[in-house]
DNA sequence: GGCCGTTCTCTTGTATACAAAATGTAGCCA
DNA sequence: TGGCTACATTTTGTATACAAGAGAACGGCC
């Protein structure tokens, strides 16, 4: 059985202090985004409970609150896992991810305060820095951060709140179906160009930024139908495995 | 203090033999989508659980539930209360869901299977029947089936959970802020000829009888700022009123 | 040897008890 | 009269106990 992510979680709760239900769902989250819950890993609410040192009653409500991020499934009678979209819900997500975004950031073109401009250029230069040192982990945090913030200024918040969930969502597909032995999945020069079309002002150019970048980041990974059942499999053996 | 709705949904309630959480969501989004419970309704958990006639650990969850479909506002500490989406996030909700059932209905397009299409249209019938013998409520049940029915079709089915969520947003606006005196909100002919593009396969169409049938609804509210202050006071006046 | 039913354990569903926070009220003082 | 403080009430937050259901293991049977 292998639970090494108690210990580990343990660690960093303990840190904090005082936990709360929000505080699992941020380190639930983060570990399904780093790739330290695989999908189908069981979570026993009472294992959770321990682990983050509260009751059942505070871990339920984190659950519930994660299962409406669609980051774990969560059926009647039966224990939490963590969340396998297939590959067609991959696709959907990205889809839906293009016309979202698309419209947000033609929303947002000319109409950024010069300090949003300025935090999410930091963002982007974050990102090419740790790309060129190889730290993907603070790369994927850079790129993560940029595109909430465009999420955060959208003019429209309903489409921002939708937006927020959906970059989650690719991120987690991202992660799942990476392209075996692909070091990092980063596009050199997509942000910045976005960036300084959002700058001038060219909305359609900027929604064009959009759907190249996540038809590029799309062609990063495996989504051929035949990969797709060995992963199932693979994804079943480690469920059972961890029982 | 008005608590008539008590009595009303305990009927309703005792009627359907043992209640779930599931339950109480239905009943409570019904309620407030019928104006059975107006903005800022306070929904305080013993209450409620009394009502249906379970502990509060099903209305919390239960709780939990509305207020991620943005039915309810949940603050720590704090009673729930029917939320009062403001003048400025209406008009987000209805662009929001021009883009995404747009969107949709362009998908959709001439891949509607026969009895979809039959289901759809019988949806539109049952509107106008409704609608020629002045039963609102039903008039209204009819157009939320139906488009609920566009969105459980969407082939992709991450729009089509945002498009069931944004239906449900802008019914509740709608209801909010109808234009006093209005008797209906109904648009004549909109879903028929919506009906016959996506028949056709005219996807553009489609996606142009969407935003003329939103803009249309839109239209028929009354979203001006200082009619806004005259709601929102008499928001308040029902929410202490009530309290 | 393989398949099916039973039991047994584990996990979730629900109810309740207690603690903490917020709100509303009354009384007091300037 | 107006505002403020202290108290009382209401309501939510958390933990725990018990009941019900699902899944796994075991044994019997074909």
């Amino acid at each position: 059985m292998n639970n090494a992510w108690h210990t580990e979680m343990l660690a960093e709760a303990k840190a904090g202090g005082r936990v709360s239900d929000r505080d699992i769902v941020d380190k639930v989250r983060r570990a399904v985004l780093m790739q330290r819950l695989p999908p189908g890993t069981k979570l026993p609410e009472v294992t959770l409970g321990e682990v983050f040192g509260v009751s059942r009653s505070v871990v339920r409500k984190a659950l519930t609150r994660l299962a409406s991020e669609h980051v774990i499934d969560q059926r009647p009678n039966q224990v939490a896992r963590v969340r396998a979209p297939s590959i067609e819900e991959t696709r959907e997500t990205f889809d839906a991810r293009r016309l979202v975004e698309g419209e947000v950031v033609a929303l947002l073109a000319g109409r950024l305060p010069a300090e949003a401009m300025a935090a999410l250029s930091e963002q982007a230069r974050g990102e090419v820095a740790a790309f060129e040192r190889g730290d993907e982990p603070a790369r994927i945090e850079h790129s993560l951060t940029l595109h909430h913030l465009l999420a955060e200024h959208s003019p429209n918040r309903v489409l921002g709140a939708m937006l927020t969930d959906l970059v989650l969502r690719t991120s987690i597909v991202i992660a799942l179906y990476k392209r075996a032995g692909l070091a990092s999945c980063y596009l050199a020069g997509d942000h910045t160009r976005l960036l300084a079309h959002l700058e001038a002002g060219d909305a359609e150019a900027a929604r064009g930024d959009i759907h190249d970048h996540l038809n590029g980041l799309e062609a990063l990974l495996d989504l051929s139908p035949r990969e797709a059942r060995i992963d199932l499999k693979s994804i079943l053996g480690r469920a059972t495995e961890q029982a």
